[in-house]
DNA sequence: GTCTATAATTCGATAGAC
DNA sequence: GTCTATCGAATTATAGAC
């Protein structure tokens, strides 16, 4: 009951803010950085320019908040060992489709520099933790890194460029087919010439 | 020896033309489509930014000029079957690492809806063409599609992003991990719940 | 808390001199 | 064939009225 800081009342703000941060990473998802315009941002939240400034203070500053993102990872090693590829491809299709911000995330991490530091923190700390006590600490960078690669390469070309093999492929046939991959980059053992 | 038009004499504007679209690659591979300026490759160019109005008309006309690609990629009905996954993943590296054209498709692809076409259009086209004759025609643009969200998603990776435990796999630990995912998408039973 | 007005840049594109 | 000068539009960001 006190686990909230308990406002006095709520303040009428945190509506305008909550709407620009929608706003924003919707614009953001549809157009990347650099075309998404902050008096666009501004228009679809139906709100003034200006108070998109006041809040955040600059157009980084608005991206870096509607940045933040929780890939919401289960600790892998509590999982059927051999079902993780299934479950993890699985898990990245909900997510991705569930909320726009990781697209936003990609399509802008491709010409911004913070955008693509913010990727790898999400990538290498989320996805590492994930897998902690599941490979050997010497190489779970190294698995992690080939399972973002299938996944990023995933959604490069499912959700942003539209490739249309890979957009009329429905989720199970995705994971039927996608599921193995994750699973040899996971557990599989280390090939000969690595 | 009649291939050529054989022009009476060498016309001094083909280094210019050439200079533009080496420096308007360049630039288009580091930072995109919309962050590149034309004042910003003309300076890279060593000419007047007038003069890339003058030889392409516009930006767009310029990034067209520049995004033609040729993935070169061999028949792959007349390689050995059961190697196919590790000629291709080695082509790629070494395609990838010897023009930076590719680069650039990538980083436009994600924001520019004109990019993203040329890059359906490459994958769709060149690599399907490649596959004549290897796989039931019904399902081969679907394998081509898996086999192109796993070398994207390494470029994504590997030159876009960055994540380091990609960029720091050598060329042979990678094609060693990643060999047999492409040799399963390309040669590989179909799965059951597919 | 919200909006108007505008400053300060920057860019793509054009016109025209040489 | 090359360059100077500049237009017109769009953007981020600021200052200040209400």
């Amino acid at each position: 009951m006190t686990s909230e800081p308990a406002p006095t009342r709520a303040r009428r703000s945190d509506a305008t803010r909550a709407a620009i941060l929608r706003a924003a990473r919707e614009r953001f998802a549809a157009d990347g950085y650099d075309r998404s315009t902050i008096r666009a941002i501004a228009a679809e939240a139906r709100i003034d320019p200006s108070m998109v400034m006041r809040y955040y203070g600059s157009k980084e500053g608005l991206f870096a908040a509607a940045a933040e993102f929780d890939l919401r990872l289960p600790a892998l090693a509590e999982l059927p060992r051999e079902q993780l590829g299934e479950l993890l491809v699985r898990h990245f299709l909900d997510r991705w489709e569930g909320d726009e911000t990781l697209a936003a995330l990609v399509r802008t991490a491709t010409t911004s520099p913070g955008a693509a530091e913010r990727m790898r923190a999400i990538f290498a700390e989320q996805l590492t933790a994930a897998m902690a006590g599941l490979a050997d600490p010497t190489e779970a960078p190294r698995r992690a890194g080939l399972v973002a690669s299938q996944i990023l390469g995933l959604a490069l070309t499912r959700y942003i460029i539209r490739l249309p093999p890979v957009v009329d492929l429905d989720p199970a046939e995705l994971v039927a087919w996608v599921a193995p991959t994750v699973q040899r980059y996971l557990t599989g053992p280390t090939p000969a010439s690595a």
